[in-house]
DNA sequence: ATGAAAGCGCTAACAA
DNA sequence: TTGTTAGCGCTTTCAT
C-alpha cells in the first residue's frame, strides 16, 4: 500500500516521489518562492491536490521561525468587553493569515504573569494584552515587570491601557475626557448632586474617577469622598446597596458599568423616582444591555471595532516590517450616546 | 560574548554545554523523564533558570507530534452564548496544559468549511465546533461533510449539535424538551393563545418549534402558521415588528433567544400591556440582559458550565487515551428559570 | 529550473 | 545514570 494512501500523514518526501522531484522543488511550489517552470509546479500541484496534502505546521514552524500565532491575554472572554475585542481583533487578523491563541488569566497578578509565560512559550508572534487590569494598582512598576520581559521576547499591544516600555504598544480609550464630557453635561443640566459609582480602582477606572473629579471640582460642586462608592458590578446588587446604603442626595449617577447603571435603575424603579425626570443615569461601554435597560440607558462608546482595528494594523506592520515610526501610545476617540436615562439640554 | 547572553534564543546544546552534561540529560531533565542524578539535575536546572531558557516549542512539537493545543471554532465570539462556552472552556483545558486557538467563522458555509481547514492545518490536537449553526439547513449530508473530514484528523466534539460520523463527540441541549415544558407551564397557567418567536432555523431552533408544536398539538391549543413568527433577534426591531405586524391575537409569547423576548417586553411597555398579567414572556439562554429587562425575564438556562465541564474532559480524555467507551452523543440538563414576565401555577 | 545537503531544536531509542 | 545518534518535516543556500 502507498504510504501517501495510508493512515500516515505524507510528508513532503511522499510528494517529491510521486511528482519524481526534489523536496526542494516541492517546496518551491508550496511557497511560491523561486522558479519553477510551469510544467513541474502543475505536476506538484495535481499530486498535492490528489493526496490532500497539507504541510506539517511545526516543522514550518520550526524553519520559518513563526507559525503566524497571535497570543490574546484577556482576564475572561465571558466579558461584553473582552469578547467583542477579541472579535474585532481575531476578524482583521485571520483576514491577514494569523491565527488566535486565546488565554484567560483572571485578575491575579499571579495568573497573569503565568499565563502570560504559557503564551510566550507557545512560541507566538506578538502578544495582545486586552483590559486595563494588567496595568496594575499603581502600585509600582514591579506589578507590570512582566510584561517587559514578555516584550524582550516579542512585540507586546495592550488594549485599553498604557505602560511603558520598549517594544510595548498601546491604545488606550480617553476615559478621563469621556466621564469628565458626561459629568459636565448633566451639571448643565442642571444637577447639581451628582454620584459616581465602579467597581475598580483600575487603571481605566482611576481615569474616569479623575475625569468626574476634574467637573465637580472646576464648576465647585459636592463630589467628595462621600459621592463616590464602590460597588460589585451586579445589577441586583447595586440596587439593593442603594436602598440600603447611607447616602447623600444625589440626583444623578456617573457609572464606570452599564450593569451598574442598570442597577440605579432598578433603584429608581423601586423607589418610585422617574428616570430621568428624579435622576439621571449614565453608564459606560455602550452594551447592548443598554438596549435592553427600560428606559435605555445613555452610556459611553468607546468604538471598540476602531480600538482593535487600529490595533491589528499596528501589530501586522510591526509583524510584517512595513513600520516605518510606531508610536508608543495612541488615544482613541469616544462618544456619548445619549438615550432616555437622561435629559441633556 | 556568550551565546546564551546574545541575543539569539538558547537552545538545548547551550544548556547542554554550559552543564558539562549531553543534550539528552537536558531533555530529561526538562521533561522528568529517564533517571538523572540528583546532583546533575540540580546543575542543569540551575542553568536553565540562569539564563531563562525556554525550549522551542516547534522543534518539541515536532518530535512529539502535538503543541497541545485545541481549535475552537465559533460563528462569532461576541456573543454570549459563545464567549461563555469558550470562557468554561478554556479555564478547564488550560488547567490541564492545553490552550486554545480560536476562530471566527461567521454563519457562512463557505467560511465554515475554510476556517476549519485553517485550524487544522495548525495541526491542532482536537477540534470543537460551538452553535448549532455547524449542523447546517437540514439540507443533507454535504452540508457537514467537512466536519466529518476533519475528524478523519483529529477528534471533533460540538456543542449545542449533533452530527453523526466517526470520531466526532457531541454534548446536545435538550431543547425541545425545554420549549415543550415551558409551554405546557404557560398553558397550565391559562395561556391559550401562544405566539413562537425566533430568528433561526438552525437545528437549535428547530428543536426548540418542535416542543413548542408537540405541547400546543398535545393541548389541541391554536398554534400553527401563523403563530409562528420569524424576526431578527433585535430588541428594537421585536419591539416594532410586533406593534406593526398583523399578527393573530395572543396572550403569550414563548422565543428562542432572550433578545427576541426583552424586545416583546418592549412592545408591551409600548402598548401600555401589563407583563406578566396581559402577556407572559419567555426567553432563552438566561443571558445576563435577562436580569437588565425590566420586569426581569423568564427564561431557559442551559447550564453551559456543566456542559463545558463535561465536553473538556471528554476531550481530556480523549487525548489522554484514558477513555474507556465514549458516547457519541450526550444531551445536558436544563432548567427553567422563572422571573417576573410570568406567572405560573 | 532543479537537486543535494545542511540546518532548525527537540525527543527517544539504543549504547555504554 | 549518561551520551550518541537518528529522526521529526520543512526551508534555504549553494551547486549544477
Amino acid at each position: 500500500m502507498d504510504k501517501a494512501s495510508g493512515s500516515e500523514q505524507a510528508n513532503i518526501y511522499d510528494i517529491a516521489r510521486m511528482a519524481g522531484v526534489s523536496i526542494a522543488t516541492v517546496s518551491r511550489v508550496l511557497n511560491n518562492s523561486g522558479k519553477v517552470s510551469e510544467k513541474t509546479r502543475r505536476k506538484v500541484e495535481e499530486i498535492i491536490r490528489e493526496i490532500d496534502y497539507t504541510p506539517n505546521a511545526f516543522a514550518q514552524g520550526l524553519g520559518l521561525n513563526t507559525m503566524h500565532t497571535i497570543g490574546i491575554l484577556v482576564p475572561t472572554i465571558a466579558d461584553t468587553y473582552m469578547s467583542s475585542a477579541v472579535s474585532y481583533v481575531e476578524g482583521f487578523l485571520a483576514r491577514e493569515g494569523y491565527h488566535c491563541l486565546l488565554s484567560c488569566s483572571g485578575f491575579l497578578y499571579e495568573e497573569k504573569k503565568l499565563q502570560t509565560e504559557m503564551l510566550l512559550s507557545k512560541h507566538i508572534d506578538a502578544l495582545l494584552l486586552i483590559g486595563s487590569t494588567y496595568a496594575g494598582r499603581g502600585e509600582g512598576p514591579h506589578e507590570t515587570d512582566y510584561i517587559r520581559e514578555a516584550a524582550q521576547k516579542v512585540p507586546v499591544f495592550t488594549i485599553n491601557f498604557n505602560i511603558e516600555g520598549e517594544n510595548i504598544y498601546c491604545t488606550v480609550c480617553d476615559d478621563r475626557s469621556a466621564v469628565y464630557d458626561m459629568t459636565m453635561r448633566m451639571i448643565a443640566a442642571g444637577r447639581e448632586k451628582i454620584l459616581f459609582m465602579t467597581d475598580s480602582k483600575s487603571y481605566s477606572a482611576t481615569k474616569k474617577l479623575q475625569g468626574y473629579l476634574d467637573a465637580v471640582k472646576e464648576t465647585r460642586l459636592p463630589g467628595g469622598e462621600d459621592r463616590i462608592v464602590y460597588v460589585k458590578n451586579d445589577i441586583a446588587f447595586v440596587r439593593d446597596f442603594l436602598r440600603e446604603a447611607d447616602l447623600p442626595p444625589f440626583d444623578a449617577v456617573i457609572s464606570t458599568e452599564d450593569g451598574i447603571a442598570i442597577g440605579a435603575v432598578k433603584y429608581a424603579a423601586a423607589e418610585g423616582l422617574r428616570v430621568p425626570e428624579d435622576l439621571f443615569i449614565s453608564g459606560y461601554n455602550n452594551y447592548p444591555i443598554a438596549l435592553a435597560c427600560e428606559p435605555e440607558l445613555t452610556s459611553i462608546d468607546n468604538h471598540m471595532d476602531q480600538i482593535c482595528r487600529h490595533t491589528a494594523d499596528r501589530i501586522l506592520a510591526r509583524l510584517k516590517g512595513t513600520d516605518q515610526y510606531m508610536p508608543h501610545k495612541v488615544v482613541a476617540p469616544y462618544s456619548i450616546i445619549e438615550r432616555k436615562t437622561t435629559a441633556f439640554r
